[in-house]
RNA sequence: GUCCCCUUCGUCUAGAGGCCUAGGACACUGCCCUUUCACGGCGGUAACAGGGGUUCGAAUCCCCUAGGGGACGCCA
């Protein structure tokens, strides 16, 4: 047996908490059963599918004491890319489809699409596919082709009956081919979509089991067709809840730190997340809080994984680190976990440079550089009190920073001062007044090192932790505001 | 809008027709321990979404309603 996970790097290349809770369940789930399981990270997007983006996440796994089989070698995705060899496997996987029928070429611009896409929602019609290109004569698709023009490679999809999908916690789901739009499977680049990359090289590679989030349910019947067209044997497929914010939507970065990055610097043990991740939607048979992966990996019964989508609880996550910093700890084994957390030379070493100047004696060190080393500040409305701005206009310039901040895909020095400076102008502020609210937020005092390098070293989740926290030091932003500020940000002036 | 999934304390959950007067944990809270704080100990508040069935019996099975979530991309 063969289990498998499909991860994809976020745009920012932060590993994601749901990225590990998947890995946990899937390495669980083949254990249990005496499988392999196999990590496969994929993503047709190079711009943001690096080799750093996927070695991170790779390194963050391993962080929490996660670990996976090799697969056999079937040329990802990546690969064939990397080698320039477009399409590759999927290439040839979607002219086999073209030749036995079940798919066929699309001309359709993407401009014809999204009109078609508009008046399809104007008439509260379920948005999709029309099947323009679906009657085109052979030789008109050859000399189309032929000629150059643009086209993609979409699937036929049964235009009557149900789809049968079996989960192996649902029972079976029944979907009307009806509602499954003719999904592209080759883009004009000539690159697949998820879809034909999943399912190519998910048979290529042997999977049996495929444990994936529940956001993918609706597509299942796709990636089922596709098995059949193929004539391979499907695999049995099991979706697990999604983990959720505080207000239930799925577990975003907006509402909620999302970074294993984040709770690594915030000091949370990487036996106590994955044990926490374990406690999502899972209990131990003797409702045991707390275990460890082992423990874990041989009371594991997927049968105990309940479907209601759990609210990742930080209060009940710190709990649980807490115990495990009490219980399983001799102060010798905690102090190595201190110095490889943080307190060790490396870090001296990138701190360092920023602080030696400003330091009179050895003791000044520690309490300038505490904020480094520390989770939330403590901060209030007085701690604002020397700014010459006020309140509104202050927690309007800390939420415009931070949706500023989130499209940052490069947390790096440059990249963040280059936006925080456009960011300056475009409100009309001298940037030492701009980013005077900002020292506060993220040092907690003005009398600091730069700001830019002080979130460069905290981290992106952990930085905009701190701003969040600042805008609720200062009262917060009522729903009606936040609106309003919202607006107000939209306005800013397009950088030229 | 359409389809799909889900629904036990505020939160994580136990619960597979009688063991349920619904158990545990976090959070909140009272008392005790304690030079302080924390830890720890003993308590407390708090839930089967609603309505119909099925059954001798339903948190558990079925149906309807409501609520929540997800999906509807040449993203994954």
């Amino acid at each position: 047996m063969n289990v498998r996970t499909r991860i994809a790097p976020s745009p920012t290349g932060d590993p994601h908490v749901g990225t590990a809770y998947i890995a946990l369940f899937n390495l669980c789930f083949a254990r249990q059963h005496g499988g392999t399981f196999i990590l496969r990270i994929e993503d047709t997007d190079l711009a943001r599918s690096t080799p750093e983006s996927e070695a991170a996440i790779l390194e963050s796994l391993r962080w929490l004491g996660l670990s996976w089989d090799e697969g056999p070698d079937v040329g990802g995705p990546h690969a064939p890319y990397r080698q320039s060899e477009r399409g590759g496997i999927y290439r040839e996987h979607a002219d086999r489809l073209l030749a036995s029928g079940h798919a066929f070429r699309c001309f359709c611009s993407p401009e014809r699409l999204d009109a078609l896409r508009r008046e399809q929602s104007a008439a509260q019609q379920q948005p999709g596919y029309d099947g323009h290109c679906l009657g085109l004569a052979p030789a008109e698709v050859a000399r189309r082709v032929a000629a150059g023009e643009a086209s993609v490679v979409r699937m036929k999809v049964p235009r009557e009956g149900v789809c049968r999908v079996e989960d192996m916690l649902r029972g079976v789901i029944e979907v009307e081919w009806t509602q499954v739009d003719m999904q592209v499977l080759l883009k004009a680049d000539g690159m697949p979509t998820y879809h034909l990359a999943n399912v190519v090289d998910d048979h290529l590679m042997g999977i049996t089991h495929v444990l994936r989030g529940e956001e993918w349910i609706n597509s299942a019947p796709k990636h089922l067709l596709l098995y059949r067209y193929f004539g391979w044997p499907a695999p049995v497929l099991c979706h697990m809840p999604l983990l959720r914010n505080p207000d239930r939507s799925k577990l975003s970065k907006r509402k909620n730190p999302t970074s294993i990055l984040y709770y690594r610097r915030m000091g949370y043990l990487p036996e106590a997340l994955l044990n926490y991740l374990g406690r999502m939607g899972w209990s131990m048979p003797d409702e045991r809080e707390k275990f460890t992966l082992d423990e874990m990996l041989s009371a594991f019964d997927i049968g105990r994984v309940s479907l209601g989508g759990p609210v990742f609880d930080l209060d009940k996550l710190s709990w649980l680190n807490a115990l495990w910093l009490r219980e399983n700890f001799t102060p010798e084994q905690l102090a190595d976990r201190l110095v490889e957390w943080a307190y060790n030379r490396d870090t001296l070493l990138r701190v360092l440079p920023h602080l030696q100047p400003r330091m009179e004696r050895l003791s000044d060190f520690a309490p300038a550089a505490a904020y480094l080393v520390s989770g939330m500040l403590p901060l209030g409305e007085h701690s604002f009190a020397e700014l010459k701005l006020e309140r509104e206009r202050l927690l309007e310039l800390l939420q415009f920073t931070q949706w500023r901040l989130e499209a940052v895909t490069r947390w790096d020095r440059d990249t963040i001062f280059a936006a925080l400076k456009e960011l300056a102008a475009q409100m009309e502020l001298k940037i030492r007044d701009f980013l005077a609210p900002l020292f506060i937020a993220i040092a907690g005092t003005s009398a600091s090192i730069s700001v830019i390098d002080s979130m460069q070293m905290l981290g992106s989740d952990l930085s905009r932790a701190r701003i969040r926290h600042a805008i609720e030091a200062l009262g917060g932003l009522s729903k009606k505001r936040l609106k309003e500020v919202e607006k107000a940000y939209a306005a800013l002036s397009s950088p030229r």
